[in-house]
RNA sequence: UCCGCGAUAGCUCAAUGGUGGAGCAUUCGGCUGUUAACCGAAGGGUUGCAGGUUCGAGUCCUGCUCGCGGAGCCA
């Protein structure tokens, strides 16, 4: 037999049917009990009158505990009153099975009990509505890029060394072969993909061992890299602004009902519309200045300068032309100014920071030898990257969008702990 | 790693160095339209761990553990 969502109950107005689910909550007057059904695709409220119901039935909604599984039979009708719009007329009444003390109670809680009970928390309403955004989010990733002929090309999550050389990372024992690692990021993999398919992405986990303790860091969360052969860094932020818009406003079309649960904001949302504003390291510096800051040119932006900057503009903002020193090796030169870099970074609004970083990659052998001499990175870790400029290298560039900053700012979530169902954090690798 | 804050009932929090309480949850009773329902009653405690000061420590001191907020690092 086919289940009924709650989401299709417009559908079912005026009839009789059967719906499966689990105790959210329950309210009990005398001779009339309130039980909200929820199904992970909305929530309803069955009424059961005593006149109505057999004594079984009616004794059967006062023993529901909350998130007990149930099985309920009544009349769809429509009822202004009711969140949805729609309320069950009950009739017959099952459970499936019992629950009781649920320890997530519709009252408040800390943090450290929610994420205790994470496998339960993702039940609440507003975990369910970021879940369902998440999917959006990454179905619209898939679709954006399948629809421009991208291919997705997977890369590896064990590998053999650290991509950028900089960053902390998680270490394991590989057979008899020394160490492996866990991949920080897909892109020399995708690389790699752009000169066989022409144009590819990666989307996959990556992770970070560095003892990030901020509302802003996971070590362990999902990133997309789209890959692209014979694009420079004015490609890369055209494709990087008009993904932006794409997930964006796909979200807003679709999950209205999660958005309003989140209580977001969508008009701010609503701006991500191309073109988003380009600036360059440089226009940024001053800015920071014209606000009182005190910044040494040649530093990376920090979190509070990214707000400052992100805060001059009602979408995100495009922060291209980095000075090289404090962007990785594989970034390609600026032709015009040896100190800068052909990268390029998209700082979200609302102090959400950096959720794209990206570059124009340096194709030339002998540059790219120098860079990996200065960084001190291990030459033959690297045979295989350099064998990509050795054998037809094209201009090419690429950028990662770290999904869970993205859901975060999409569904206004103060951290990036409830952008990811089972977070993984420096002080927590539980549940 | 650094700075700051915290840990008391299942949960969220009170308690001037002097008999550890409330709300919610749970159980029982009441109520025919509740929206975190409401009203009445009951049960529920090794005050994070280990020391110390004191006639007396949830409260003061030291160390530890766990967590939270932020910085740095980064997406």
């Amino acid at each position: 037999m086919q289940n009924i969502n709650i989401k299709d109950l417009s559908e079912y107005v005026g009839q009789q049917i059967t719906l499966k689910g689990w105790v959210y909550n329950k309210r009990a007057s005398g001779k009339i009990k309130f039980v909200v059904l929820r199904d992970g695709t909305g929530y309803l409220q069955c009424v059961y009158f005593k006149g109505n119901v057999s004594p079984e039935v009616f004794e059967l909604a006062d023993k529901l505990g909350q998130e007990s599984s149930i099985e309920v039979t009544g009349m769809i009708k429509d009822e202004k009153r009711a969140p949805g719009g729609f309320e069950m007329d009950g009739t017959d009444l099952k459970i499936i099975s019992e629950s009781h003390d649920y320890p997530i109670t519709p009252k408040d809680h800390g943090i450290e009990f929610l994420m205790d009970n994470r496998h339960l928390w993702l039940r609440s309403s507003k975990q369910v509505a970021i879940l369902r955004i998440r999917h959006r989010i990454i179905k619209a990733i898939r679709d954006f890029f399948d629809g421009k002929g991208f291919i997705l090309m997977d890369a590896p999550i064990l590998t053999p060394s650290a991509v950028e050389g900089t960053s902390t990372l998680f270490e394991t024992e590989y057979f008899d072969l020394g160490k492996a690692y866990l991949t920080q990021s897909g892109q020399l993999y995708a690389e790699a993909g752009a000169m066989a398919l022409g144009k590819v992405y990666t989307f996959g986990p990556t992770f970070r061992a560095e003892k990030s303790k901020t509302r802003r860091h996971l070590t362990e969360f999902w990133m997309v890299e789209p890959e692209v052969a014979f694009a420079d860094l004015n490609d890369n932020m055209d494709l990087a602004e008009e993904f932006l818009e794409f997930i964006v406003q796909s979200v807003i079309k679709d999950m209205a009902d999660e958005l309003k649960i989140l209580e977001r904001n969508t008009e701010l949302l609503k701006n991500v519309k191309r073109p988003l504003p380009r600036i360059s390291y440089d226009e940024a510096v001053e800015i920071l200045k014209k606000n009182g800051i005190d910044f040494q040119w040649g530093n990376d932006l920090g979190g509070t300068d990214e707000t400052v900057i992100s805060n001059q503009f009602d979408r995100p903002v495009m922060v291209h032309r980095y000075p090289s020193e404090v962007k990785a090796f594989y970034m390609k030169r600026d032709p015009q100014n040896e100190k800068l870099a052909l990268a390029v970074d998209v700082l979200a609004p609302e102090g959400y920071g950096e959720i794209i970083g990206g570059s124009q990659r340096e194709d030339n052998l002998d540059f790219l030898l120098e860079r990996i001499k200065e960084h001190n990175l291990p030459i033959e870790a690297f045979e295989w990257y350099l064998d990509l400029r050795k054998y037809g290298s094209v201009p090419h560039s690429g950028f990662g969008l770290g999904l869970e900053r993205t859901v975060s700012w999409i569904c206004g979530l103060d951290h990036l702990r409830e952008a990811i169902p089972f977070p993984r954090l420096i002080y927590r690798k539980t549940p």
